[in-house]
DNA sequence: CACGTGAGTCTACGGGCGTAGACATCGATC
DNA sequence: GATCGATGTCTACGCCCGTAGACTCACGTG
Protein backbone atom coordinates (compact mmCIF):
# COMPACT_ATOMS: atom_id res chain seq x y z
CA UNK A 1 0.00 0.00 0.00
CA UNK A 2 1.61 3.15 -1.56
CA UNK A 3 0.36 6.40 -1.58
CA UNK A 4 2.63 7.67 -4.72
CA UNK A 5 1.18 11.70 -4.19
CA UNK A 6 -0.36 11.87 -7.22
CA UNK A 7 -1.39 15.22 -6.93
CA UNK A 8 -0.35 16.35 -10.11
CA UNK A 9 -2.42 16.32 -12.97
CA UNK A 10 0.27 16.68 -15.36
CA UNK A 11 1.26 13.27 -18.19
CA UNK A 12 -1.67 13.85 -20.64
CA UNK A 13 0.15 11.13 -23.00
CA UNK A 14 -0.33 8.05 -20.98
CA UNK A 15 -3.47 8.97 -18.96
CA UNK A 16 -5.26 6.34 -17.46
CA UNK A 17 -8.28 8.43 -16.34
CA UNK A 18 -8.66 9.72 -19.52
CA UNK A 19 -8.28 6.36 -21.18
CA UNK A 20 -11.27 4.90 -18.62
CA UNK A 21 -13.16 7.37 -20.03
CA UNK A 22 -12.64 6.79 -23.97
CA UNK A 23 -13.08 3.17 -23.25
CA UNK A 24 -16.45 4.13 -21.68
CA UNK A 25 -17.45 6.54 -24.28
CA UNK A 26 -16.49 4.20 -27.20
CA UNK A 27 -18.57 1.41 -25.42
CA UNK A 28 -21.32 3.12 -24.65
CA UNK A 29 -22.12 4.30 -28.79
CA UNK A 30 -20.90 0.81 -29.64
CA UNK A 31 -23.51 -0.68 -27.10
CA UNK A 32 -26.14 1.57 -28.08
CA UNK A 33 -25.81 0.67 -31.79
CA UNK A 34 -25.84 -3.21 -31.35
CA UNK A 35 -26.27 -4.13 -27.86
CA UNK A 36 -23.93 -6.62 -25.83
CA UNK A 37 -23.89 -9.12 -27.91
CA UNK A 38 -23.31 -7.29 -31.46
CA UNK A 39 -20.60 -5.06 -29.89
CA UNK A 40 -16.95 -6.44 -29.65
CA UNK A 41 -14.51 -5.53 -27.63
CA UNK A 42 -12.38 -5.55 -29.82
CA UNK A 43 -14.39 -2.67 -31.71
CA UNK A 44 -15.03 -0.96 -28.41
CA UNK A 45 -11.40 -1.10 -28.04
CA UNK A 46 -10.59 0.11 -31.05
CA UNK A 47 -12.82 3.23 -30.71
CA UNK A 48 -11.21 4.14 -27.80
CA UNK A 49 -7.60 4.21 -29.74
CA UNK A 50 -6.34 1.11 -27.50
CA UNK A 51 -6.30 -2.49 -27.74
CA UNK A 52 -8.75 -4.86 -27.02
CA UNK A 53 -6.57 -5.87 -24.18
CA UNK A 54 -6.31 -3.10 -22.11
CA UNK A 55 -10.76 -2.61 -21.83
CA UNK A 56 -10.36 -5.64 -20.03
CA UNK A 57 -7.09 -4.69 -18.37
CA UNK A 58 -9.54 -1.83 -17.12
CA UNK A 59 -13.09 -3.30 -16.13
CA UNK A 60 -12.24 -6.72 -15.49
CA UNK A 61 -14.76 -8.31 -18.60
CA UNK A 62 -17.07 -7.35 -20.87
CA UNK A 63 -19.71 -7.62 -18.75
CA UNK A 64 -18.42 -5.43 -15.86
CA UNK A 65 -17.76 -2.57 -18.55
CA UNK A 66 -21.27 -2.90 -19.90
CA UNK A 67 -22.55 -2.82 -16.04
CA UNK A 68 -20.86 0.46 -15.71
CA UNK A 69 -21.60 1.69 -19.07
CA UNK A 70 -25.87 1.36 -17.92
CA UNK A 71 -25.16 2.87 -14.84
CA UNK A 72 -23.63 5.94 -15.46
CA UNK A 73 -25.88 6.30 -18.42
CA UNK A 74 -28.85 5.81 -16.51
CA UNK A 75 -28.25 7.87 -14.30
CA UNK A 76 -26.60 11.18 -15.85
CA UNK A 77 -28.03 11.39 -19.86
CA UNK A 78 -31.72 10.45 -18.35
CA UNK A 79 -35.16 12.31 -19.33
CA UNK A 80 -36.16 11.13 -16.02
CA UNK A 81 -33.35 12.03 -13.46
CA UNK A 82 -33.77 15.39 -13.96
CA UNK A 83 -36.54 17.17 -11.96
CA UNK A 84 -38.45 16.82 -15.54
CA UNK A 85 -42.14 15.49 -13.24
CA UNK A 86 -41.84 18.25 -11.31
CA UNK A 87 -42.53 21.06 -13.81
CA UNK A 88 -46.02 22.70 -13.94
CA UNK A 89 -47.02 20.34 -16.58
CA UNK A 90 -45.41 17.57 -16.20
CA UNK A 91 -47.07 16.03 -19.30
CA UNK A 92 -45.96 17.87 -22.23
CA UNK A 93 -42.51 18.67 -20.66
CA UNK A 94 -42.39 15.05 -20.94
CA UNK A 95 -43.93 14.92 -24.26
CA UNK A 96 -41.23 17.57 -25.22
CA UNK A 97 -38.15 16.17 -24.12
CA UNK A 98 -39.39 12.47 -25.02
CA UNK A 99 -39.85 13.65 -29.51
CA UNK A 100 -36.79 15.76 -28.87
CA UNK A 101 -34.26 13.53 -27.40
CA UNK A 102 -35.98 10.76 -30.12
CA UNK A 103 -34.65 12.68 -33.45
CA UNK A 104 -33.21 11.04 -36.23
CA UNK A 105 -30.50 13.31 -36.52
CA UNK A 106 -29.27 12.57 -32.86
CA UNK A 107 -27.51 9.52 -32.17
CA UNK A 108 -29.90 7.25 -29.65
CA UNK A 109 -27.34 6.82 -26.64
CA UNK A 110 -29.92 6.26 -24.04
CA UNK A 111 -29.62 3.65 -21.39
CA UNK A 112 -33.37 2.08 -22.09
CA UNK A 113 -32.33 1.76 -25.81
CA UNK A 114 -29.13 0.19 -24.72
CA UNK A 115 -31.33 -2.24 -22.27
CA UNK A 116 -33.29 -3.09 -25.54
CA UNK A 117 -30.56 -4.29 -27.94
CA UNK A 118 -28.97 -6.27 -25.09
CA UNK A 119 -31.97 -7.71 -24.24
CA UNK A 120 -30.80 -11.19 -26.00
CA UNK A 121 -28.39 -12.17 -23.28
CA UNK A 122 -29.64 -12.91 -19.68
CA UNK A 123 -27.46 -11.03 -17.68
CA UNK A 124 -27.03 -8.24 -19.63
CA UNK A 125 -30.95 -7.80 -19.20
CA UNK A 126 -30.76 -8.08 -15.72
CA UNK A 127 -28.54 -5.68 -15.23
CA UNK A 128 -30.88 -3.23 -17.09
CA UNK A 129 -33.85 -4.47 -15.63
CA UNK A 130 -32.28 -3.55 -12.42
CA UNK A 131 -30.73 -0.46 -12.96
CA UNK A 132 -34.57 0.68 -14.90
CA UNK A 133 -36.29 -0.57 -10.97
CA UNK A 134 -34.30 0.82 -8.58
CA UNK A 135 -33.76 4.96 -10.85
CA UNK A 136 -36.39 5.41 -12.66
CA UNK A 137 -39.53 3.50 -11.71
CA UNK A 138 -38.85 4.68 -8.20
CA UNK A 139 -38.17 8.31 -9.32
CA UNK A 140 -41.31 8.76 -11.49
CA UNK A 141 -43.97 6.54 -9.03
CA UNK A 142 -43.01 8.76 -5.79
CA UNK A 143 -43.94 12.26 -8.40
CA UNK A 144 -47.45 10.48 -8.94
CA UNK A 145 -50.49 11.19 -6.53
CA UNK A 146 -52.96 8.65 -5.98
CA UNK A 147 -53.63 5.19 -6.08
CA UNK A 148 -51.85 2.73 -8.36
CA UNK A 149 -48.67 4.68 -8.14
CA UNK A 150 -46.22 2.13 -9.34
CA UNK A 151 -48.39 0.41 -11.76
CA UNK A 152 -48.89 3.91 -13.53
CA UNK A 153 -44.97 4.73 -13.43
CA UNK A 154 -44.65 1.30 -15.26
CA UNK A 155 -47.18 2.12 -17.91
CA UNK A 156 -45.43 5.61 -18.10
CA UNK A 157 -41.90 4.29 -18.68
CA UNK A 158 -43.91 1.46 -20.82
CA UNK A 159 -45.22 4.95 -23.40
CA UNK A 160 -41.40 6.50 -23.42
CA UNK A 161 -39.71 3.07 -24.31
CA UNK A 162 -42.52 2.05 -26.53
CA UNK A 163 -42.09 5.46 -28.14
CA UNK A 164 -38.29 5.62 -28.18
CA UNK A 165 -38.14 2.06 -29.78
CA UNK A 166 -40.74 2.83 -32.54
CA UNK A 167 -39.23 5.94 -33.58
CA UNK A 168 -35.48 5.41 -32.89
CA UNK A 169 -35.68 1.58 -33.04
CA UNK A 170 -37.47 0.26 -35.34
CA UNK A 171 -37.50 4.07 -37.25
CA UNK A 172 -41.12 3.46 -37.84
CA UNK A 173 -42.12 6.11 -40.62
CA UNK A 174 -45.37 7.02 -39.25
CA UNK A 175 -43.50 8.53 -35.97
CA UNK A 176 -40.33 9.31 -37.21
CA UNK A 177 -41.19 11.30 -40.01
CA UNK A 178 -44.02 12.73 -38.47
CA UNK A 179 -44.46 16.87 -36.88
CA UNK A 180 -42.77 17.12 -33.58
CA UNK A 181 -45.75 19.37 -32.67
CA UNK A 182 -48.27 16.94 -33.39
CA UNK A 183 -46.60 14.56 -31.72
CA UNK A 184 -45.50 16.28 -28.43
CA UNK A 185 -50.05 16.99 -28.34
CA UNK A 186 -50.95 13.78 -28.37
CA UNK A 187 -48.12 12.44 -26.22
CA UNK A 188 -48.78 14.61 -23.80
CA UNK A 189 -52.67 13.77 -23.50
CA UNK A 190 -51.28 10.19 -23.32
CA UNK A 191 -48.91 11.16 -19.99
CA UNK A 192 -51.33 13.50 -18.73
CA UNK A 193 -53.77 10.44 -18.73
CA UNK A 194 -51.33 8.30 -16.43
CA UNK A 195 -50.22 11.52 -14.37
CA UNK A 196 -53.26 12.43 -12.97
CA UNK A 197 -54.98 10.21 -10.28
CA UNK A 198 -57.28 7.50 -11.95
CA UNK A 199 -60.76 8.39 -12.09
CA UNK A 200 -62.89 5.20 -10.92
CA UNK A 201 -65.23 4.96 -14.08
CA UNK A 202 -66.52 1.01 -13.56
CA UNK A 203 -67.13 -0.34 -10.24
CA UNK A 204 -64.64 -2.05 -8.18
CA UNK A 205 -64.49 -3.63 -4.94
CA UNK A 206 -61.44 -1.76 -3.55
CA UNK A 207 -61.94 0.16 -0.37
CA UNK A 208 -61.55 3.64 -0.76
CA UNK B 1 -26.95 -50.87 -37.56
CA UNK B 2 -30.82 -50.91 -38.57
CA UNK B 3 -32.60 -52.33 -35.51
CA UNK B 4 -36.65 -52.56 -35.24
CA UNK B 5 -36.36 -49.22 -33.22
CA UNK B 6 -37.19 -47.18 -36.30
CA UNK B 7 -40.97 -48.29 -35.26
CA UNK B 8 -40.65 -46.62 -31.85
CA UNK B 9 -37.99 -43.94 -33.18
CA UNK B 10 -40.63 -43.13 -36.02
CA UNK B 11 -41.89 -39.26 -34.84
CA UNK B 12 -41.83 -38.72 -38.30
CA UNK B 13 -41.04 -40.24 -41.21
CA UNK B 14 -39.48 -38.30 -44.17
CA UNK B 15 -41.95 -35.61 -44.45
CA UNK B 16 -40.62 -32.47 -46.62
CA UNK B 17 -43.81 -29.74 -45.27
CA UNK B 18 -43.75 -31.35 -41.44
CA UNK B 19 -40.17 -30.83 -41.56
CA UNK B 20 -40.73 -27.08 -42.97
CA UNK B 21 -43.00 -26.66 -40.32
CA UNK B 22 -41.06 -27.97 -37.38
CA UNK B 23 -38.29 -25.86 -38.54
CA UNK B 24 -40.39 -22.86 -38.98
CA UNK B 25 -41.99 -23.41 -35.39
CA UNK B 26 -38.35 -24.40 -33.52
CA UNK B 27 -36.53 -21.23 -35.26
CA UNK B 28 -39.81 -19.03 -34.00
CA UNK B 29 -39.26 -20.11 -30.57
CA UNK B 30 -35.47 -19.48 -30.62
CA UNK B 31 -35.38 -16.21 -32.44
CA UNK B 32 -38.10 -14.83 -29.71
CA UNK B 33 -35.96 -16.23 -27.05
CA UNK B 34 -32.58 -14.62 -28.35
CA UNK B 35 -33.12 -12.19 -31.29
CA UNK B 36 -31.70 -12.80 -34.79
CA UNK B 37 -28.09 -12.74 -33.66
CA UNK B 38 -28.37 -14.96 -30.80
CA UNK B 39 -30.18 -18.02 -32.28
CA UNK B 40 -27.95 -20.25 -34.23
CA UNK B 41 -28.72 -22.17 -36.87
CA UNK B 42 -27.61 -25.43 -35.39
CA UNK B 43 -30.03 -24.62 -32.21
CA UNK B 44 -32.98 -24.04 -34.30
CA UNK B 45 -32.14 -27.29 -36.22
CA UNK B 46 -31.83 -28.97 -32.76
CA UNK B 47 -34.99 -27.97 -31.53
CA UNK B 48 -36.94 -29.33 -34.70
CA UNK B 49 -35.14 -32.61 -34.46
CA UNK B 50 -32.74 -32.03 -37.92
CA UNK B 51 -29.16 -31.10 -38.58
CA UNK B 52 -28.02 -27.27 -38.96
CA UNK B 53 -27.68 -28.29 -42.88
CA UNK B 54 -31.32 -28.98 -43.33
CA UNK B 55 -32.31 -25.56 -42.24
CA UNK B 56 -30.03 -23.98 -44.55
CA UNK B 57 -31.19 -26.42 -47.44
CA UNK B 58 -35.31 -25.58 -47.15
CA UNK B 59 -34.63 -21.76 -46.47
CA UNK B 60 -31.79 -20.97 -48.14
CA UNK B 61 -30.08 -18.64 -45.51
CA UNK B 62 -30.61 -17.83 -41.60
CA UNK B 63 -32.15 -14.51 -43.27
CA UNK B 64 -34.84 -15.55 -45.37
CA UNK B 65 -35.81 -18.26 -42.66
CA UNK B 66 -36.01 -15.16 -40.55
CA UNK B 67 -38.59 -13.16 -42.87
CA UNK B 68 -40.49 -16.56 -43.13
CA UNK B 69 -40.71 -16.86 -39.40
CA UNK B 70 -41.67 -12.83 -39.21
CA UNK B 71 -44.26 -12.62 -41.85
CA UNK B 72 -45.98 -15.78 -40.33
CA UNK B 73 -46.07 -14.33 -36.53
CA UNK B 74 -47.04 -11.22 -37.69
CA UNK B 75 -49.55 -12.13 -39.97
CA UNK B 76 -51.57 -15.39 -37.99
CA UNK B 77 -50.53 -14.39 -34.63
CA UNK B 78 -51.07 -10.98 -34.15
CA UNK B 79 -53.03 -8.51 -31.04
CA UNK B 80 -53.71 -6.63 -34.48
CA UNK B 81 -54.61 -8.96 -37.06
CA UNK B 82 -58.02 -10.24 -36.08
CA UNK B 83 -60.52 -7.36 -36.38
CA UNK B 84 -60.33 -6.28 -32.97
CA UNK B 85 -60.10 -2.34 -33.39
CA UNK B 86 -64.03 -3.11 -34.74
CA UNK B 87 -65.13 -4.07 -31.16
CA UNK B 88 -68.00 -2.48 -29.93
CA UNK B 89 -65.15 -0.95 -26.96
CA UNK B 90 -61.88 -0.75 -28.88
CA UNK B 91 -59.93 0.20 -26.09
CA UNK B 92 -60.78 -2.20 -23.61
CA UNK B 93 -60.90 -5.18 -25.89
CA UNK B 94 -57.27 -4.26 -26.66
CA UNK B 95 -56.28 -3.81 -23.33
CA UNK B 96 -57.73 -7.04 -21.85
CA UNK B 97 -56.08 -8.68 -25.25
CA UNK B 98 -52.76 -7.12 -24.33
CA UNK B 99 -52.80 -7.97 -20.79
CA UNK B 100 -53.44 -11.24 -21.21
CA UNK B 101 -50.72 -12.52 -24.24
CA UNK B 102 -47.98 -10.74 -21.61
CA UNK B 103 -48.67 -13.04 -19.03
CA UNK B 104 -45.76 -14.38 -17.00
CA UNK B 105 -46.60 -18.31 -17.80
CA UNK B 106 -46.68 -17.61 -21.77
CA UNK B 107 -43.78 -17.91 -23.53
CA UNK B 108 -43.53 -14.23 -25.50
CA UNK B 109 -43.70 -15.56 -29.01
CA UNK B 110 -45.07 -12.39 -30.74
CA UNK B 111 -43.49 -10.47 -34.38
CA UNK B 112 -43.13 -7.26 -31.78
CA UNK B 113 -40.99 -9.10 -29.64
CA UNK B 114 -38.96 -10.97 -32.12
CA UNK B 115 -38.13 -7.72 -34.01
CA UNK B 116 -36.96 -6.20 -31.04
CA UNK B 117 -34.94 -8.50 -30.03
CA UNK B 118 -33.46 -8.58 -33.48
CA UNK B 119 -32.79 -4.86 -33.99
CA UNK B 120 -28.88 -5.64 -33.60
CA UNK B 121 -28.92 -6.64 -37.03
CA UNK B 122 -29.78 -4.10 -39.46
CA UNK B 123 -31.46 -6.08 -42.06
CA UNK B 124 -33.13 -8.00 -39.07
CA UNK B 125 -34.61 -4.93 -38.01
CA UNK B 126 -35.64 -3.54 -41.70
CA UNK B 127 -37.49 -7.02 -42.02
CA UNK B 128 -39.56 -6.21 -38.88
CA UNK B 129 -39.66 -2.34 -39.77
CA UNK B 130 -41.03 -3.06 -43.39
CA UNK B 131 -43.62 -5.71 -41.74
CA UNK B 132 -44.90 -3.53 -38.97
CA UNK B 133 -45.95 -0.70 -41.16
CA UNK B 134 -46.94 -2.99 -43.84
CA UNK B 135 -49.26 -5.02 -41.61
CA UNK B 136 -50.01 -3.05 -38.49
CA UNK B 137 -49.82 0.46 -39.09
CA UNK B 138 -52.18 0.33 -41.83
CA UNK B 139 -54.61 -1.79 -40.45
CA UNK B 140 -54.79 0.76 -37.46
CA UNK B 141 -54.66 3.59 -39.11
CA UNK B 142 -57.46 2.48 -41.38
CA UNK B 143 -59.44 1.87 -38.47
CA UNK B 144 -59.33 5.70 -36.76
CA UNK B 145 -61.35 8.05 -37.49
CA UNK B 146 -60.32 12.05 -37.57
CA UNK B 147 -57.32 13.58 -38.32
CA UNK B 148 -53.52 12.38 -37.41
CA UNK B 149 -54.76 9.12 -38.21
CA UNK B 150 -51.37 7.85 -39.01
CA UNK B 151 -49.52 9.30 -35.75
CA UNK B 152 -52.20 8.28 -33.70
CA UNK B 153 -51.88 4.79 -34.90
CA UNK B 154 -48.31 4.80 -34.45
CA UNK B 155 -48.62 5.74 -30.98
CA UNK B 156 -50.97 2.95 -30.66
CA UNK B 157 -48.09 0.16 -31.63
CA UNK B 158 -46.09 2.45 -29.37
CA UNK B 159 -47.74 1.76 -26.45
CA UNK B 160 -48.46 -1.64 -27.23
CA UNK B 161 -45.11 -2.32 -27.67
CA UNK B 162 -43.39 -0.47 -24.22
CA UNK B 163 -45.97 -2.97 -22.60
CA UNK B 164 -44.60 -5.66 -24.36
CA UNK B 165 -41.40 -4.66 -23.35
CA UNK B 166 -41.45 -3.70 -20.24
CA UNK B 167 -43.68 -6.17 -18.83
CA UNK B 168 -42.33 -8.98 -21.17
CA UNK B 169 -38.92 -8.27 -22.49
CA UNK B 170 -37.38 -6.45 -19.29
CA UNK B 171 -40.22 -7.90 -16.61
CA UNK B 172 -40.53 -4.73 -15.06
CA UNK B 173 -42.06 -5.71 -11.67
CA UNK B 174 -44.22 -2.88 -11.39
CA UNK B 175 -46.13 -4.25 -14.34
CA UNK B 176 -45.12 -8.19 -14.55
CA UNK B 177 -46.71 -8.05 -11.12
CA UNK B 178 -49.59 -6.05 -10.71
CA UNK B 179 -53.25 -6.65 -10.74
CA UNK B 180 -54.74 -7.74 -14.26
CA UNK B 181 -57.39 -5.37 -13.84
CA UNK B 182 -55.59 -2.65 -12.68
CA UNK B 183 -53.62 -2.51 -15.79
CA UNK B 184 -56.25 -3.53 -18.27
CA UNK B 185 -58.30 -0.47 -16.39
CA UNK B 186 -55.17 1.81 -16.92
CA UNK B 187 -54.24 0.90 -20.55
CA UNK B 188 -57.85 1.13 -21.77
CA UNK B 189 -57.68 4.90 -20.44
CA UNK B 190 -54.63 5.09 -22.96
CA UNK B 191 -56.00 3.51 -25.80
CA UNK B 192 -59.12 5.14 -26.10
CA UNK B 193 -57.07 8.55 -25.52
CA UNK B 194 -55.61 7.98 -29.08
CA UNK B 195 -58.29 6.31 -30.44
CA UNK B 196 -61.12 9.10 -30.30
CA UNK B 197 -60.20 11.81 -32.87
CA UNK B 198 -57.80 14.60 -30.95
CA UNK B 199 -59.71 17.57 -29.45
CA UNK B 200 -58.59 21.03 -30.87
CA UNK B 201 -56.97 22.14 -27.90
CA UNK B 202 -54.46 20.43 -25.82
CA UNK B 203 -52.81 20.12 -22.68
CA UNK B 204 -55.73 20.06 -19.70
CA UNK B 205 -53.85 21.57 -16.56
CA UNK B 206 -52.88 19.42 -14.08
CA UNK B 207 -54.51 20.14 -10.76
CA UNK B 208 -52.38 19.81 -8.27
C1' DC C 1 21.49 8.32 -16.24
C1' DA C 2 19.75 3.98 -14.67
C1' DC C 3 15.66 1.91 -13.09
C1' DG C 4 11.31 0.19 -11.45
C1' DT C 5 6.54 0.46 -12.40
C1' DG C 6 2.52 0.87 -14.54
C1' DA C 7 0.34 1.82 -19.36
C1' DG C 8 -0.32 -0.51 -23.40
C1' DT C 9 0.49 -4.37 -26.98
C1' DC C 10 1.25 -9.08 -29.19
C1' DT C 11 0.30 -13.79 -29.79
C1' DA C 12 -2.49 -17.43 -29.05
C1' DC C 13 -6.20 -20.44 -27.57
C1' DG C 14 -10.57 -22.67 -27.43
C1' DG C 15 -15.05 -22.22 -29.15
C1' DG C 16 -19.17 -20.84 -31.79
C1' DC C 17 -20.91 -18.97 -36.00
C1' DG C 18 -23.04 -19.55 -41.10
C1' DT C 19 -22.67 -22.36 -44.79
C1' DA C 20 -20.58 -25.12 -48.87
C1' DG C 21 -19.97 -29.71 -50.90
C1' DA C 22 -19.69 -34.56 -50.70
C1' DC C 23 -21.89 -38.40 -48.79
C1' DA C 24 -25.63 -41.64 -46.84
C1' DT C 25 -30.32 -43.38 -46.56
C1' DC C 26 -35.20 -43.85 -47.17
C1' DG C 27 -39.35 -44.82 -50.21
C1' DA C 28 -41.81 -44.97 -54.20
C1' DT C 29 -41.61 -46.66 -58.96
C1' DC C 30 -40.57 -49.78 -63.07
C1' DG D 1 -35.88 -56.40 -56.73
C1' DA D 2 -32.93 -52.95 -58.79
C1' DT D 3 -33.19 -47.83 -59.67
C1' DC D 4 -33.38 -43.06 -58.69
C1' DG D 5 -34.79 -38.79 -56.84
C1' DA D 6 -35.91 -36.67 -52.56
C1' DT D 7 -34.63 -36.32 -47.78
C1' DG D 8 -31.27 -35.81 -44.39
C1' DT D 9 -26.25 -36.05 -42.43
C1' DC D 10 -21.03 -35.45 -42.04
C1' DT D 11 -16.87 -33.01 -42.40
C1' DA D 12 -14.72 -28.98 -43.08
C1' DC D 13 -13.61 -24.09 -43.98
C1' DG D 14 -12.93 -19.31 -42.82
C1' DC D 15 -14.23 -15.87 -39.69
C1' DC D 16 -14.98 -13.54 -35.35
C1' DC D 17 -15.54 -13.83 -30.45
C1' DG D 18 -13.74 -13.03 -25.25
C1' DT D 19 -9.80 -13.29 -22.80
C1' DA D 20 -5.29 -15.20 -20.61
C1' DG D 21 -0.22 -14.64 -20.27
C1' DA D 22 4.06 -12.83 -21.74
C1' DC D 23 5.95 -9.00 -23.64
C1' DT D 24 7.47 -3.82 -24.90
C1' DC D 25 7.90 0.78 -23.80
C1' DA D 26 7.40 5.47 -21.81
C1' DC D 27 7.81 8.09 -17.71
C1' DG D 28 8.60 9.90 -12.88
C1' DT D 29 11.99 9.33 -9.58
C1' DG D 30 16.49 8.39 -7.20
Amino acid sequence: MKTPTAVLVAARRRDATATRVAILDSARRAFARAGYDGAGVREIASGAGVTAMLVNRYFGSKEQLFTEVVEQTMTSNSLIAGGIMDAPNPGRALAEALVKMTRADIAPLDGFLITFHSASSPSAAKIGRDMIAAHHLKTVAKSLDGKLADERAGLLLAVISGFQVMRQMIALPALANASEEKLVQLLAVVFDGLIQPPAKETGRKKSS
